[in-house]
DNA sequence: CGTTGAACCTGTTTGC
DNA sequence: TGCAAACAGGTTCAAC
């Protein structure tokens, strides 16, 4: 369910409903996407939820400072201080990734819980901040101040902010597919499955070119329909498969300008040509084989060549 | 460097 | 109808 517009619409969400609640108990179920539920348990009681922020597919809680982290703080600022300059919007956070089919949502205290709820906050307004995920393949940490900017390193860039020059240095240099590429967090943060296949179909890139293959035109085009997709997903509140819902229990609606994902065997809206599935790096990737030309590069040349 | 396949887990859809 | 296989928006890791 959930890329970049998809948690960005659940963060706006949570903006509205849960900023400066202050979270005052925690009860957890089943406990194996959790980094160190301990942790959670110890240091998330007490906390004000002072920001809602998206990196990449994370979703980022700020906490306000206990008094006792205050004080190590101002120790901690007081060494630094003497070595070297000190990074001074690091807040303890609540790190959460929702996986495949993860969900955060407050509810009503009294609202019965779904099958998969594994987490339950209790807010001071009497309602309960809940995590429910049936596959649990998302991640949920609690993440002290100190360890915020490590844990936010090795990401790729924001996809909607990147520009010509950084995007083309991503992408040209590499010998992967460029499918790979758009999925590869390290590169971009936030691009999955189905923006990777819509924004190589408004481009006319086949997903199993290479990225080096690529031509100065392709990839600013590739860059500029990616952004414009992103943008308009978000403004949409993202695509709604099967069951994603925003934090007011509403579906996305960008699943109905879907030109390739999910469309085998339909019609390319621009030449009428059937929509094709193939396996690319794992995933199933959709593409119009007119629009999008499968490259002949020296992978199938040699295997020909024998 | 890069690819493949399996693994993590549950639910739904598809095919025989 | 029934049951098994295939598939699902994500990430990670071993093996090649």
């Amino acid at each position: 369910m959930p890329e970049l517009p998809e948690v960005e619409t659940v963060a706006r969400g949570l903006r509205q409903s849960i900023l400066g609640r202050r979270i005052l108990s925690i009860r957890l179920g089943k406990t194996d996407f959790i980094d160190d539920p301990a942790a959670l348990e110890q240091h998330l009681p007490g906390r004000r939820i002072d920001a809602v922020e998206r990196y990449g597919k994370f979703m980022l809680l700020r906490l306000s400072e206990t008094l006792s982290d205050e004080l190590a703080a101002e120790k901690t600022a007081a060494n630094e201080k003497r070595t070297k300059a000190v990074a001074t919007t690091t807040t303890p956070s609540l790190l959460v990734h929702l996986g495949m089919t993860g969900q955060l949502a407050p509810a009503r205290a009294e609202q019965p819980h779904q099958k998969h709820t594994h987490v339950w906050m209790t807010l001071d307004d009497g309602r309960e901040l809940r995590y429910t995920d049936p596959r649990r393949f998302g991640r949920m940490a609690y993440i002290a101040a100190a360890s915020l900017a490590g844990e936010l390193t090795g990401f790729g860039a924001d996809p909607l902010e990147v520009g010509s020059e950084e995007f083309a240095a991503r992408i040209r240099t590499r010998r992967a597919r460029i499918k790979s590429l758009l999925l590869d967090q390290t590169v971009l943060r936030g691009v999955g499955n189905i923006y990777a296949d819509e924004s190589l179909w408004r481009a006319k890139i086949h997903p199993a070119r290479l990225g080096a293959q690529l031509n100065a035109r392709q990839t600013e085009t590739l860059r500029k329909v990616l952004q414009d997709i992103l943008r308009q997903a978000i403004a949409m509140h993202g695509s709604s498969i099967s069951d994603f819902v925003d934090a007011d229990g509403e579906p996305g609606d960008y699943q109905r300008h879907h030109r390739a994902y999910g469309r085998e065997g339909k019609r390319c809206y621009r030449c009428k040509t059937s929509i094709r599935r193939t396996i690319v790096n794992g995933r199933s990737s959709y593409f119009c084989p007119k629009c999008q030309p499968a490259p002949r590069g020296p992978r199938q040349s040699r295997r020909r060549s024998r």
